[in-house]
DNA sequence: GAGCACTGC
């Protein structure tokens, strides 16, 4: 019993620990807390000790937690053994002590040898990289410390711990020198740095390398210098045309230039009308009229020239010298301040990069490639070599590369492989303020690595709004500020709420078309279907207004579009005509649309959020919050002056809506956040530096997953099939549905499925108008009632059948888009079994494969009601089966069945749903299920 | 008989 107690505990990281923390809330917490530590006890009572795989590690610093957090244990028993392990305990310190000592008369020559061996067997584990045994990250720094303090120890002689003239004892002492010590070589290399004039550029690389890697250099240039030449959408390489498009305007504006202005006397008289008030004006800066040139291939003469006109050159050498005096710097620059493409060539200039790369963190894939583009075209050298990207799939980068653009998400993996990104001098994580779930988690890791390394720099750069709070988390690190180049955004509120914020909007649109000069209109919807219906409405209206009006060209534009309409927003408005776009808020962030002059913002969007409690995700709508606000104003003041009309009042701006949009990762199911975290070595999670925790709840609820699949044991410590599941980038439930795939011999099929899982519920394509037609389709892949999962594999298969067929896609209402990403991700995955050396399989038994998946998704099991409901089993909810299943219309219903997510729309739904046996459950999970959960109550007799 | 903001590994 008391074990058992114990085990919880170290498994809830800290969760005893809490009570130190601030004020009543903490109580709160701690509570909760509590409540979760007994629902778990008991799940942990009903275990049996087999799964004991643990990779040893921190087992001293583990009883300590352990004791901590068991203070105010009652019985006698407990006080015993708790005895006995404080015995423990000081045995260990006092070994390691005595260790300690030993190592300092030992004679100096015996040493050197154990410290050559220790080197390289850090290096072995360094260099090995071989998955599974992976030396944790902690631990590594630990050792790394260690050895540099004892080499310090050597060093003194006369035992007189003065440093600067203060007496000390030995571990500050220790401590000083050694931070003294990186700090004065860091100060050496970069002064060495200052003092040479001249760099030396590598030459090219044409004989090093694989063919392959040559290849892909050339591609990936070759993918850049085409994108400028616009228009030639390739329709079987969806994709790839949007990003090339994407990549383009890198160097290429579409403006629409010289309108015909509108007669300002015009006889329309609208039914309906909005007052606005202008309110404020947004202030632009700096605006110097230079946009960048149109012209494709320039001289390196002409781009340098360029450079220096970005509002960042006149700070280049301040910028440079707060860099060299300062280990953290937070840097505030608006969009259009060359931040992203000019600091790290400044770096690079300054020779930060002759001791590490330089690495630059994009939130997107796209950006990272373009910005990469951009900057190697400016330094004139080949993309890849000295200048490179990675995102995942494309890795186009080479050992010579010196400034590295990637998603976050990649460094995020990279510290899996390098703990304390060892071939890095500088980080640079950009865009800061949106606040993605990977950049989170990085803002932790890197200010914890920072105070190991002294010698690599961390650059955070963020928009306005927040800096303060960043300098505060960095341990007040100094705030920068670039002036950004904008022009002024003149900012209008409604006089009185809007009742239907849809309607406003389309009023607001003609309104400003009969009214206002020329200009193109950006208007933010939430969803597709708000902008289907605004689409109808303003076709509707304008028909009747006759020539007396100019065109109105609408262009919808949102995530799911497929690319070919969606390249229609770029096209240059054609002259006396008006384009309006209807977005959602990929136009917010994601893509840059030049010539918009007027944006109205309904204030909304739609919003996931994730109720731990049912880890169930929902997708609402919900006010937008300040900084979001301002950023969609902003998308009108790029070319020129622009207007934004807010469809709500300046009260409700200033008083309703949150300055920030909360952090992703409060909203959000962290059970693969926590599996990556684990998996760098990090135990105690309540405790990790995030910059805003996640909610409590969501941590246990993580933890308990993952210690449900096996991921973690008793004790919260990673076990292998954890290690194996931390290796594929996949949610855990679909890692362990691959790693199980081994026992059940059907790899082949089931990383199909994952990959198909992964990629969404949006494979499907459903034209309004042939609905029938898309159904009967879908419907296809469901014959024999197989279930979602088996469907989408013979969605795949088929597909495979056909060579890849686009136009198998189309007849079968597919997106091409979507299975191009499923294959990508399914060869990724192919490359990762091989890592955790799992043979890839093929079976034909489909039980077989319905097993491997009930090994992953055992949690989200349902069973049928005798109200034709499902109630699942664990924490019981009553559920659906969502309308597009396969199974959703299936008679007779399944009794039992196993689902891939909840998702709570108009009711609760079970997206992705398979019939399962119960009798599976209880044979792959015996240690969730027992035979009370699977006995049947509801009154249909349970097959078992 | 419903519906799917946007990213990322």
């Amino acid at each position: 019993m008391l074990a058992m107690k114990q085990r919880s505990c170290a498994l809830l990281g800290a969760a005893g620990d809490e009570d130190n923390g601030v004020g009543g809330d903490a109580d709160h917490r701690t509570r909760k807390a509590n409540t979760h530590k007994k629902r778990f006890r008991k799940k942990i009572e009903s275990e049996e000790d087999e799964d004991g795989e643990v990779i040893a590690r921190g087992a001293a610093e583990r009883q300590v937690k352990r004791r901590t957090s068991d203070e105010g244990s009652e019985s006698e028993e407990e006080r015993l053994c708790d005895q006995r392990e404080r015995e423990q305990l000081e045995q260990n310190i006092r070994e390691r002590d005595t260790a300690a000592t030993r190592k300092l008369t030992e004679p100096k020559l015996l040493r050197r040898e154990k410290e050559e061996a220790m080197r390289r067997s850090d290096a072995l584990e360094k260099n090995g990289l071989e998955a599974l045994r992976r030396v944790s990250r902690q631990e590594y720094l630990k050792k790394r410390e260690q050895k540099k303090l004892e080499e310090l120890r050597d060093d003194i002689e006369d035992e007189q711990y003065l440093f600067d003239g203060v007496k000390l004892n030995e571990a500050e002492y220790l401590e000083l020198r050694y931070k003294k010590e990186i700090y004065e070589l860091v100060k050496k290399r970069s002064e060495d740095a200052d003092n040479t004039s001249e760099y030396r550029m590598p030459e090219a690389y044409d004989q090093e390398g694989g063919v392959n890697q040559e290849k892909r250099f050339s591609v990936a240039l070759q993918r850049y210098r085409d994108a400028t030449a616009a228009g030639k959408m390739n329709p079987l390489a969806e994709q790839e045309a949007w990003e090339e498009h994407q990549i383009g305007k890198a160097t290429l504006t579409f403006a629409s230039k010289n309108k015909k202005q509108i007669s300002g006397d015009h006889q329309f008289v609208f039914e309906d009308q909005i007052d606005f008030i202008k309110a404020s004006v947004m202030d632009g800066e700096n605006t110097i009229d230079d946009e960048e040139s149109t012209e494709r291939e320039k001289s390196t003469a002409a781009l340098e020239e360029e450079r220096k006109t970005l509002p960042i050159y006149p700070y280049r050498d301040e910028l440079l010298k707060a860099v060299h005096d300062h280990q953290i710097l937070i840097i505030v620059g608006e969009t259009g301040s060359g931040k992203t493409t000019q600091i790290p060539q400044y770096l690079h200039e300054a020779g930060y990069t002759m001791r590490g790369k330089v690495g630059c963190t994009q939130p997107r894939r796209v950006a990272a490639m373009s910005v990469a583009a951009r900057v190697s075209q400016e330094m004139g050298v080949k993309l890849g070599h000295e200048v490179g990207y990675s995102i995942r799939f494309e890795d186009c980068t080479s050992e010579k590369t010196l400034v590295k653009y990637m998603t976050d998400g990649m460094l995020l993996r990279e510290f899996l492989g390098d703990p304390e990104l060892a071939s890095y001098s500088v980080v640079m994580v950009d865009e800061a303020h949106e606040r993605t779930l990977s950049t989170d988690i990085l803002f932790g890791l890197v200010k914890d690595i920072a105070r190991f390394r002294l010698d690599l720099k961390l650059l955070i750069t963020s928009a306005t709004l927040d800096a303060e709070k960043f300098s505060d988390y960095f341990d007040s690190a100094p705030i920068f500020k670039i002036p950004g180049r904008r022009y002024p955004v003149d900012i209008h509120y409604t006089k009185a709420p809007e009742a239907d914020y849809l309607d406003a909007a389309i009023v607001s649109v003609l309104q400003i078309h009969a009214t206002k000069p020329c200009g193109d209109i950006l208007v933010f919807f939430t969803g597709q279907e708000e902008i289907e219906t605004a689409e109808e409405i303003l076709k509707h209206r304008t028909r009747g207004l006759g020539t007396k009006i100019a065109d109105l060209i609408i262009c919808p534009i949102y995530a799911n579009l497929p690319t070919e309409l969606q390249a229609k927003i770029f096209e240059p408005t054609p002259e006396g005509a008006r384009k309006v776009v209807l977005a959602t808020n990929i136009a917010e962030t994601s893509l840059t649309i030049d010539g918009i002059k007027y944006v109205i913002d309904p204030g909304f969007c739609k919003m996931k959020s994730y109720n731990p409690r049912i880890g169930m995700e929902s997708l609402l709508v919900a006010p937008i919050s300040k900084a979001s606000a301002n950023q969609r104003a902003g998308r009108s003041g790029r070319t020129g002056p622009g207007k934004c009309f807010r469809l709500y009042t300046a009260y409700s701006y200033h008083n309703e809506l949150e300055d920030n949009t909360l952090p992703e990762i409060q909203r959000t199911n962290l059970a693969s956040v926590v599996l990556t975290l684990k998996s760098l070595g990090i135990n105690d999670l309540l405790n990790f530096d995030f910059m805003d925790g996640p909610p409590c709840e969501a941590l246990l609820k993580a933890l308990e997953l993952l210690f449900a699949l096996g991921a973690l044991n008793k004790l919260g410590e990673l076990t292998k099939v954890g290690r194996r599941m931390a290796e594929f980038p996949l949610d855990p439930m679909l890692s362990k549905m691959i790693v199980a795939s081994e026992k059940y011999e059907c790899s082949d099929e089931i990383i199909s499925i994952a990959a198909m899982l992964s990629i969404g519920n949006s494979i499907f394509y459903c034209p309004k108008e042939k609905r029938v037609h898309a159904y009967n389709a879908r419907m296809n892949f469901h014959t024999g009632n197989v279930g979602d999962h088996i469907a989408l594999l013979k969605v795949y298969n088929s597909w495979k059948e056909t060579n890849y067929s686009t136009q198998w896609c189309y007849e079968n209402y597919i997106q091409v888009r979507k299975m191009k990403r499923a294959r990508d991700v399914r060869d990724q995955l192919e490359g990762l079994l091989k890592r955790v050396e799992i043979e890839v399989t093929s079976s034909p038994n489909v039980e077989a494969i319905k097993k491997a998946i009930t090994s992953g998704f055992f949690p989200h099991s349902a069973r049928l009601q005798k109200n034709g409901c499902y109630r699942t089993v664990k924490h019981p909810q009553i559920v659906h089966i969502h309308p597009s299943s396969g199974l959703a219309q299936v008679i007779p219903t399944p009794r039992w069945v196993l689902y891939h997510e909840l998702a709570l729309t108009t009711k609760e739904y079970m997206r992705q749903v398979t019939e399962l046996k119960p009798k599976w459950l209880l044979e792959i999970a015996p240690h969730y299920y027992q035979l009370k959960d699977v006995d049947d109550r509801s009154g249909f007799p349970t097959i078992l």
